[in-house]
Formats: C-alpha cells, structure tokens, sequence
DNA sequence: TTGAAAGCGATACCAT
DNA sequence: ATGGTATCGCTTTCAA
C-alpha cells in the first residue's frame, strides 16, 4: 500500500507538503494542491490511521466499560454514549468486564497505553481509589456517586424520586410494602437509598420480612411474591428494582387468582407501560450521555447527579 | 513517560531485548530478563499500544456499524457481538450511522485506512456492491442475505418460521390477518419473506387493506389498530414485525372493549411473554456472535443463515 | 543470546 | 510556499 512518501515522490515534492494537503492547511500552492491530489488519486492513497494516531499520540477511542447487558442501566448508559458519541470525531471501544478485576485492571492499563483517551466506568469490581490512581494519565468517569472520593462522576440521584415513591404509597394508606433488591443494602447504593426513603417518610424501620434480594429477572420476580404468600406474609404494595422483575411478581397473582398488590416498578421500561405500573424513571441514558461528555470536558474532577423520577400510573383495572 | 529506549538504556541492553521480554519471546537470558523487568517496573513503564499497532499493521479493532439502537435486531446483534469479543483479544468499536450514507463511507475508509482489522455492518444505506468494494482492504460482514453478492453474512433464515406461522393461522382457521412492516416489501426483505409465506400457505395475494407500513412501536401498533377498526377493516388476527408493537395494537383492542385478534409478534421480547402472545424468535444475538467470528475467520466469503422460530403461545384468557 | 538499524506512516518544527 | 528531518515508540530482520 501506498504512504506518504510514495505520493510526495509521485507529485515531486515532500512529505510535509503532501501532509499539509491532507490536513487542510495552509500555505500550500494551489499548483501542488492539484499535482498532490492527482498522485493521491493515481495511487489510491489513504493516509494510515494508525501512524495519525501515533503522531498525535491520541485515538479518538473512548471505552466504556460494562459488567454485561442484561440490565437497562448498562444498556441505556451505553445507548446514551453512543447517541453523544454519534455528535463528536470520537468512538466508543466496547470494554465488557463481567466485574472480573483482572479485566478491569486490565483496561485501566490499556487506558495507561493510551489505547483509550478516555474511560467510562458504568460499574466495577475495582475499588474507586484504583480508578482514581489511573485518572492521571486519561480522564475517567464513573457512574455512581463517589462521596468524597476524587473523581468525576454521572450518577443517579433517586432519593427525592423515592421519597415521592413512598410519600404516594403512605398517603394511599399501604402499610404492609414488599421490597424487591438486587443485591442487600449492605454492598447495594440503591437498596441503601431505598430503605432510607422508606425510613424517612413511614418513620420506622424496615424489616427483612419485607424485603426480597438478589432478584433480578421476570422469573425471579414471580417466586418472590410466591415465597412471600407462601410463608402468609400479606404485602398491600411492592416496591421494586425494575418493572419487569414486578410484573412478574403481578403474574404470580393473577395467576393465583389474588389480589395483586399496589406496585411500583423501576426503569421505565415497556413492561410498566403495558401493564400500567407505575415506575420511577432513571434516566439512565441520559447519564451516558452525560459520561461520554464529561470525558471529552475533563478539565476538572466533576460530579452530576441525574435526579430520578417518580411515575403514578393508576391502576385502571380495578 | 518512559518508552522502551529508556528501558535498554537503564538495563544496559538494547531496545530489540526489552522489546523481546515484553513480548515473552525466546532467546532472552534469565539475567536479561530479570534486570530489564526490574528497570520497567522502577521506571513504571508501559509500552504504547498505539505504536505497537502501527509496528504490527494491527489494531485489534473490530468495528460494528450500527443505524441506531431503538429496534432489538441491533441491540442484540450488538449484544452477541460482545459476548464473542469477550472471548478474544478484540475490542468491538460501535459505529453509529443513522443509515446517513456519508457516515457509512467514512467507517469504510476508516476500514481502509486501518483504523479496523473489520467491520460488521448490521444495515446499511450503502449498496452492497460498494461494500464488496473494500473487502480487499480488511474482511467485512454483513447482516441480511447477500444473494449471488459476493459478501461474507449472517443473517435470519425467516421463512421456515414464518410459514409455520401462517400453516398455525390457517390451521385456527383465520382468514382475515392483518400486518405489520416496518418498510414496504420493495425495500424490505422481510416484508417480502413475510408476503411470501402468506401466500404459499394460503395461496392467495395478499391486498393492500391488510398491511401497515412503518410500523415500529407500540404507539404506532395502538394507532395502526385504531384506523383499521375505523375504516371497518375486520381482522382477525394480526402477523406483526414485533412483540412491542403487536402489544399496542391489543391495547387498542381492550380499551375498546372489542374482542382481540389472534396476535403473533416477533423477537421475543418480554412483551409477547408478559402477554403471552405468540411470537417469532429470529435468534438475533446469535447473528451478532456469529458475524463476529466470521470476521476473525475470514479466509473465505461464508454465508451463515440462521433459522429462525415460531413459538406458540396459547391464549389462556379466552 | 544480543544489538544495530531499518521499518511502520504519519506530524510538525525549523529552515529557507 | 516548501522541504528536510526529527519524532512518536515499538517490532523485526540481519548480522555478530
């Protein structure tokens, strides 16, 4: 394949000329312009990205890494990075980690080879101070709130969406309120959020009956509810990580022929529209996109919370 | 920052033996090794991806041109296509288009020029001919059925399920079934796939009254309902180009109060499971896992169909 | 086993 | 306006 010194050789003048006509810039003579362009043509010239890359000592790449997809907050951050990527010269490097550390690490040290500008974390294995000690040599964003630590973040911030989550349920009157987790409130952001909501407008603590972890799924949702009934825990609401994880709990009682609970998904998907559920929008999309810009503005450790939304669909079946 | 220059000069060995320890090649002394480690490790130094590309010719970049990310043909093509990078030393690079031909030439001359060891194009705007037209600089894979085009592709197998839909409808005995495309047959393949499975098991043409076009949401199913049943357009059951949409469509039906038609959707996405609606599985992330490895073995154009599957859901409502 | 040096293919500074 | 050349940082061949 043709380089660069081939077309300077072919037009009859040098590499930087013919670099210049590349790149548009000026001071190039409208006679080399034209000799330039026509050995480009002749030989079918591209320029190498590669050798760009090492010259500028940038790529334009940026990663984002991902634990998996089978949650909307991962595939909603990535659509909304890609949709914000879609605006820029720059291009998402798909970095799946399966939350293994090693590939983690891994990354990072891709990110120090400058294989990356920049790196989007939607989670992580890692702890955040490993991240924060690659911030100096590309910018690195998370997605989940920091505290204190140093580093920039996009994240949502639920606690008012889930406060008027709660605040609609004690003024319906329902006491008896199920809770779905993904994972315990001991390692979970969100399950924390949500028990704090739940103290905060009921004023009481919240016991484990109540409350259902590691579900995730349709399924999962379905034999929570069952548990639940199974064992005479009688829940007047269910509060739940995701819309599809409740309308399987829903399923179960109709199924049953019970009475299905007051329920209050998560995520927005389609699943609570269909169903009229009311939900709590994340807005997770917007909170990739916001990543994505917040790596290309990385001037200054930044930290944004997207406030989430609480949805009221009335049951209309009843 | 370091580079491998500095190495063999704090070592006291040359450039081409610190290139050979990080590469793990042979014919390295133990004491080489051990000396030129700890002067890597004392200068905290990384080799640059960048120009080791450039060195190898190679980026180990794949890249996935995608239309948008609204219609689950795409999300899950992308989801298998990062499952099967998972696997490799790969990195999959997401390409939006919005099917804008421009976007499309530039991804190929990026391929051109190096910037891809391949491209999976999920859609294109492009002719495929123009597509063949690179595959002489990296390998690329397409998602739908080439025909005599020379092209490596993966893609939906549709007709087998599709008629054994339709044998399902004939069977129930239903004759007025209405249809959902997303584009009209002229342009789209598996309009036509659709048409033609209609009339092999019925033998008959199908008429313009039966068939919505552009089609691709529950809003649009809903509304598309809605104008049938008020220009007096009796169906009784509906074939529809996905489970979301087809779901819209029964939500015009209930809200009405008028007897649903027999649904089939397609994707298998929870809806039609939520609402136990039979549906087509067209089996996409496996078109997305397989374009990938074709891309990595590519010494041969291949052509991959995937068949896809009916799946009866019995309504247990009526 | 080791090293010198020639690529890889551009960019950009400094002359002219 | 143009060119020479150093530079980016690694890999690989060839010779020793």
């Amino acid at each position: 394949m043709a380089n660069i010194h081939d077309i300077a050789k072919k037009s009859g003048y040098s590499a930087a000329t013919v670099s210049r006509v590349l790149n548009q810039r000026k001071h190039v003579s409208k006679e080399a312009q034209e000799k330039i362009k026509a050995a480009i043509k002749e030989l079918d010239y591209v320029p190498s990205e590669i050798a760009r890359d090492l010259s500028r000592g940038k790529t334009l790449n940026i990663g984002i890494v991902l634990p998996h997809t089978k949650h909307p907050f991962f595939t909603e951050i990535l659509r909304g990075a890609i949709d914000a990527s879609f605006q820029t010269d720059y291009h998402l490097v798909i970095l799946p980690s399966a939350y293994d550390k090693e590939r983690e690490l891994a990354y990072l040290e891709q990110l120090r080879r400058n294989a990356y500008d920049g790196l989007i974390f939607t989670s992580r294995g890692l702890s955040l101070e490993t991240l924060v000690s690659y911030t100096k040599y590309s910018p690195i964003v998370c997605c989940e709130d920091p505290g204190e630590v140093e580093i920039s973040a996009v994240y949502s911030e639920r606690n008012i969406a889930y406060e008027a989550g709660m605040r609609w349920l004690k003024e319906k009157n329902y006491q008896k309120i199920g809770f779905f987790f993904s994972r315990e409130a001991k390692i979970s952001a969100t399950s924390r959020e949500t028990v704090k909501a739940y103290q905060k407008v009921y004023g009481q603590e919240l016991t484990e009956q109540w409350i259902k972890t590691g579900i995730a799924t349709y399924e999962e949702g379905y034999q929570a509810a069952k548990e639940w009934h199974e064992s005479g825990v009688e829940i007047e609401a269910i509060f739940s990580n995701g819309d599809d994880v409740v309308a399987g709990a829903r399923q179960f009682y109709l199924d049953y022929k019970l009475s299905v609970p007051f329920l209050v998904g998560q995520e927005m998907q389609l699943s609570s529209q269909l169903l009229n559920i009311s939900t709590i929008d994340n807005r997770f999309a917007e909170i990739g996109k916001k990543a994505f810009e917040l790596i290309l503005d990385s001037s200054r450790v930044e930290k944004i919370g997207i406030p989430s939304r609480f949805v009221v669909r009335e049951d209309n079946k009843s």
